[in-house]
RNA sequence: AGUCCCGUAGCUCAGUUGGUUAGAGCACUACACUGAUAAUGUAGGGGUCGGCAGUUCAACUCUGCCCGGGACUACCA
């Protein structure tokens, strides 16, 4: 054990950084935690797999940093806590990053390059900044277990994952459908949800539109539409992609929206029409004021299209309604077409209130065209050109970009031609360019097409309500998350496609007839290898790749003699049990799957038995950024409620992005990202995460500033620094190693049991903020209190008592008060700045003995000890503070020093208690303001002005509308009204407008105002008035204090030691010797004097001038005493 | 387009169940204090609490609409 505790030259929070990093390697520190809570009660953490083939940035620090925050302290609490790391491996990132490197795009993989190398290639790539990723862990504190981290391509991940899918197929969760889906004719290739979201991918673009007209026909049930002929009936249905209306079988009108029948003539052919729309449209396409003109008045061409508006019904009135096909091209091959269907989806947002339906191309017209049977035709092909069945469309694309002949020049796009045949045919009734926003392939900068393509569906929507309802029962940080943006979600919820066309990922395991009547999916290993047996007897395959897998056998070798990727499982036939080879679903899954599968398959359940699916399931705790809810949030909550009935999560903190100073999102484009590792470097890892945390709400942005940071650099740690040099400073000098017996506390002097006080009752909040996933709230209490209550109230009044007189009981109290402050708040910050408290928690620890505990990290969290708690005194001494504080203002106001002592402070008293209160904390504050004496003046004496202000919170409800009055009213109360008011307890006013009010006790605040001849200050209702009169005494003691200030310097200018005892020579001035003589004792003992002479005369080199005041100056001389 | 978050001093943020002079730190200016000294205190300037309505005796606080920033989602005809 050290017998001094460690003091430094300066506060440098990165080498902190470093030698704790140093300390936690050489002690284990991390897997000692683990160490000694093994057996505890386990606390259920999920780490999050970053994909190691991207660099962090900052906002990976403030995740961490989150995340750490948690485990630390669960730990602290007893908890056993496992960490294990992880990497997400697979998906596109991954494959867009080997493209790229490679310089080749999708379609060449399986032609200029294999898939198997193509794969090799990702296997290689995925782990490239493995060892940034790591060091950044290490860097910044984040205590993870990164030797065994689970990896998602892994043989044994992956055989989780089969699992999983084989539970869902076996629920009969899995289906294949034929859905619409974001297509890229350009890349031929379907689009992720995930790929439609790269930034830039939806564009604003100017396409041509047109209303078409539907031509209704006659029948029964459209009968009511034909009463009075004018012309032909038409429907009117606005699109933005004119190329699909070749694909039309169907149009879609609002159940509860009105429309109107109107006549008029066709803009284009000047031909009578009745038209139908809804109704809150119709002024947009035809003015008010055409209503006037006669329809009988009407000129071809005229501007001015006069109408009548003619009839009103509602969307279900035109249920079934058939009209003739707008371009007739093809028929479709089943359904019955051409119908009016009722969409929910239908608004009077803009077009026409009716949508024209095309099943092939919109997922919504495909969920109404089932629904209704309409059929479908899809006149694209998957090149994005027309079909042949197209006439004279057939062969042209569909927009222009997709053509290379047109890449340089302009090419009139078909849609324009496909009006114009419109506009020809009296099948159209406006055409306009409009501009809105549309999907790009974000790798071929083209459109996107929706188009109807096959896939792997998980049936989530089954499992909704289920979802929902236990949804509810997650702790969400904040709250919004979890109601808001993933409750929404939850009730929009739509079946996952889990199908990627891809190559590096998860196959899945689903093996088909070719007619699709037998499926096989494989859960496991062993079943796959069973299934290929079979095979190689029925003939299908020669041997089997799996052979050498042996059951049972969980060892990374064994598990190591395949592969589960692509292409090796594509090689794999299986036989169905009637003898039909069954080949696999090329497709891959959707890598969230991976990541949602984190629980399980980062032990590999259910295979791995050595853990129970309790040890590790549910979570307790998780937490990503906010923009992971319909990503790794969902796919956790998805496939725990689905299989295992179940919350995968109990508590989810989401953080806010990290943006830039300026508040933009930080990106590489831009180039306004925070490199980590500079930042940590710069300003020590405690200081980054102390900002990160304080200075706002986890899930609020940040606005990531570097001044801020230095701010809490200087302000909290600086502070802190401070204050434990200053302990250790004089624990040195008195040998305080905390071996004497702890104090009890009412042993204790006011201020020792105050600062105590507070520190509980902040220990309390702190414990409590943490255990309510509030970090912000427990890192600023933790500031406060070190700044306003520690160092700038505690230490700077109890400065003398650690340096002043006898090792003392007194002082003993002092050492032994400070130490529990600070021992306890390295625990307390423990959390958010591992290092930090580390450094402090041992330079405290390793002198007293007092923790058996080598790291802070090992100790039990500080347990408040309400018995420590009085909130009496701690308002007591918040009174002291002000008190103080006004005094010194007024000390200001007057230009007073505070060296000039100044015989009373006066302070009116307005209840009993006040005294009391103040008494107790009197030489506090006396000592503070250098003043002699506090003087109370009761209200009697009629020297005290004071003012009344109503209590609105009482006197609203009772007054009501008159509130606003009475409150200008009693403004001009008198003094004698308010003395009169005191007395009785009760005043009775009618005001001008009739009404009488009673106010009594309560209703209103009584406030000194003023206390004329002094000098006052005030705070709330708190008067404090101080006498400025200087007294020849109090003169000669300031200037004693003076000459006392300016030795202290001197000692500190030549270097002393605090201990020093010295000699002194001054030379004599009138205006001092007295001061001097009057305080001789005050002055030798406070600047440890061993002998002080006058003298009249002082000259040579070691004399140093001082000036006292501006009038005097004298010389003197110092020396150390050896 | 929908959903959610944010908008308070030049900057970063507090602001309790609505209650009447809206706070703190940074920065700036001046003055002090200091045996913690690259720390600290006091004072000062600086605000239409994003805007407009509404509810109320009373709105930074509650409601609605709008504006700005951001995120997520999207089949927008």
């Amino acid at each position: 054990m050290k017998t001094k505790y460690k003091e430094y030259r300066t506060l440098d929070l990165t080498r902190i950084g470093n030698d704790v990093q140093d300390y936690w390697k050489e002690h284990n520190t991390f897997e000692k935690s683990l160490e000694l809570t093994k057996g505890k009660t386990p606390y259920i953490f999920y780490e999050g797999p970053p994909s190691a083939n991207g660099i962090p940035g900052i906002h990976h620090v403030m995740a961490r940093t989150i995340k750490d925050i948690f485990c630390r302290y669960k730990t602290m609490k007893g908890f056993y806590v496992s960490r294990k790391a992880g990497w997400d491996t697979h998906g596109l990132p991954i494959e867009i990053g080997v493209e790229k490197k490679l310089g080749i795009t999708k379609e060449d993989i399986g032609k200029k390059i294999s898939i198997e190398d193509y794969n090799k290639e990702c296997r290689s790539e995925v782990m490239k900044y493995k060892d940034l990723w790591d060091d950044l862990t290490v860097k910044m504190g984040y205590w993870l277990d990164l030797d065994d981290p689970y990896i998602t391509y892994s043989n044994k991940y992956i055989e989780s994952v089969w699992y999983l899918l084989g539970k869902l197929h076996q629920k009969g969760l899995l289906y294949k459908g034929y859905t619409i889906q974001p297509y890229s004719p350009a890349a031929g290739t379907g689009l992720s949800t995930h790929e439609l979201n790269q930034p830039g991918a939806y564009k604003t673009v100017k396409d041509n539109t047109v209303i078409a007209q539907f031509k209704v026909i006659r029948s029964e049930q459209s009968d009511f539409l034909f009463r009075e002929m004018f012309g032909d009936v038409y429907f009117l249905a606005w699109t933005t992609t004119p190329w699909t209306l070749p694909s039309n079988t169907g149009l879609a009108v609002g159940k509860d929206i009105t429309y109107q029948v109107i006549r008029t003539y066709n803009p284009y052919t000047f031909r009578e029409q009745t038209m139908i729309m809804a109704k809150e449209l119709v002024h947009q396409y035809l003015p008010e004021k055409n209503s006037q003109i006669e329809l009988e008045d009407y000129n071809e061409g005229q501007k001015n299209i006069p109408y009548r508006i003619v009839g009103e019904y509602k969307g279900s009135d035109f249920e079934n309604i058939r009209y003739e096909q707008l371009l007739p091209y093809a028929q479709p091959e089943e359904g019955d077409p051409f119908r009016v269907v009722i969409g929910d989806f239908v608004t009077t947002a803009d077009g026409t209130g009716i949508v024209h339906i095309a099943p092939s191309f919109g997922a919504d017209d495909f969920r109404v065209g089932r629904q209704y049977g309409l059929g479908s035709l899809t006149l694209v092909n998957k090149q994005g050109k027309f079909t042949e069945q197209m006439g004279e469309f057939a062969g042209r694309y569909v927009k222009v970009e997709y053509d290379e002949n047109c890449v340089d020049k302009e090419c009139p796009p078909v849609d324009i031609d496909i009006i114009v045949k419109l506009k020809h045919e009296n099948k159209a009734f406006k055409s306009e360019k409009y501009e809105h926003s549309y999907p790009h392939c974000w790798r071929t900068d083209k459109p996107v097409l929706y188009y109807p393509l096959d896939s792997w569906f998980i049936r989530t929507t089954a499992y909704k309500d289920k979802m929902i309802s236990l949804n509810n029962t997650i702790n969400w940080k904040p709250e919004s998350t979890g109601s808001g943006r993933f409750g929404n979600w939850l009730e929009n919820l739509v079946d996952w496609n889990l199908s990627r066309s891809r190559f590096w990922g998860t196959p899945l395991p689903i093996w088909r007839t070719e007619d699709g009547m037998n499926e096989i999916c494989i859960g496991s290993v062993l079943q796959l290898k069973n299934e290929i047996d079979k095979a190689v007897i029925a003939g299908l395959m020669k041997t089997n790749p799996l052979a050498s897998f042996k059951e049972g056998d969980l060892t990374d070798g064994n598990y190591e003699t395949f592969d589960l990727h692509r292409p090796f499982v594509d090689d794999i036939v299986l036989v169905s049990e009637n003898g039909q080879p069954m080949q696999r679903e090329t497709d891959l899954i959707d890598v969230w799957f991976d990541s949602g599968a984190v629980p399980y398959a980062q032990y590999h359940y259910p295979f791995d038995k050595s853990r129970s699916l309790e040890s590790f399931f549910p979570a307790d705790f998780i937490a990503e950024g906010v923009d992971q809810t319909r990503g790794w949030f969902f796919t956790l909550h998805a496939i725990a409620v689905m299989l295992f009935d179940s919350v995968s999560f109990k508590t989810c903190v989401s953080n806010g992005l990290v943006l830039d100073k300026a508040g933009n999102k930080m990106s590489k484009r831009l180039g306004n990202g925070v490199d980590p590792f500079e930042t940590i470097k710069k300003f020590g890892p405690d200081a980054t995460r102390w900002y990160l945390i304080t200075n706002s709400q986890p899930w609020d942005n940040l606005k990531f500033d570097e001044g801020s940071i230095t701010e809490s650099q200087r302000k909290f740690f600086g502070t802190l620094y401070n204050t434990y040099a200053f302990f250790s400073l004089y624990a040195n000098i008195d040998g305080f190693s905390y071996s004497e017996a702890e104090l009890p506390l009412n042993e204790r002097p006011e201020i020792d049991r105050w600062i105590l006080s507070e520190l509980n009752s902040l220990i309390m909040l702190v414990d409590e903020s943490y255990a309510d996933y509030e970090p912000t709230r427990a890192g600023r209490a933790i500031a406060d209190f070190v700044d306003e209550h520690l160092s700038n109230w505690y230490v700077r009044l109890c400065r003398r008592r650690f340096w002043k007189g006898e090792y003392s009981a007194d002082k003993v109290s002092a050492f032994q008060t400070l130490y529990t402050c600070l021992e306890a708040l390295s625990r307390l910050m423990a959390p958010i700045a591992p290092f930090f408290a580390e450094q402090l928690f041992t330079d405290l620890n390793t002198v007293s003995g007092k923790k058996p505990a080598d790291s802070v990290h090992l100790t039990e969290f500080p347990q408040a000890q309400p018995a420590m708690i009085d909130k009496g005194l701690e308002e007591r001494m918040e009174m002291a503070q002000k008190i103080s504080s006004m005094a010194l203002s007024i000390r200001k106001k007057t230009n007073i020093r505070v060296r000039q002592p100044l015989s009373r402070i006066l302070i009116p008293l307005l209840n009993e208690t006040l005294k009391e209160q103040i008494e107790a904390v009197k030489n506090l504050i006396l000592s503070e303001v250098n003043i002699k004496e506090i003087e109370y003046i009761s209200d009697t004496e009629g020297i005290l002005s004071k003012k009344i202000k109503p209590d609105f919170k009482k006197l609203g409800p009772k007054c009501g509308k008159d509130m606003k009055m009475i409150a200008e009213d009693m403004k001009d109360w008198n003094q004698a009204v308010i003395a009169e008011f005191e007395r009785e307890k009760s005043y009775s006013k009618t005001y001008p407008n009739g009404n009488t009010y009673t106010f009594i006790q309560g209703d209103v605040e009584i406030q000194s105002d003023d206390l004329p001849g002094y000098n006052t200050a005030s705070m709330g209702s708190l008067l404090v008035a101080l006498d400025t009169m200087i007294t020849p005494e109090l003169k000669s003691e300031g200037i004693a204090r003076e000459l006392i200030n300016r030795i202290q310097n001197l000692r500190k200018e030549k270097k002393f030691e605090v201990t020093d005892k010295i000699q002194v020579k001054i030379q004599s001035h009138p205006d001092m010797d007295e001061a001097v003589n009057q305080n001789f004792s005050y002055i030798c003992s406070e600047i440890l004097a061993q002998s002080f002479t006058l003298a009249e005369k002082l000259e040579g080199v070691e004399i140093d001038e001082i000036e006292l005041t501006e009038i005097i100056k004298t010389n003197i001389s110092i020396q150390k005493v050896d």
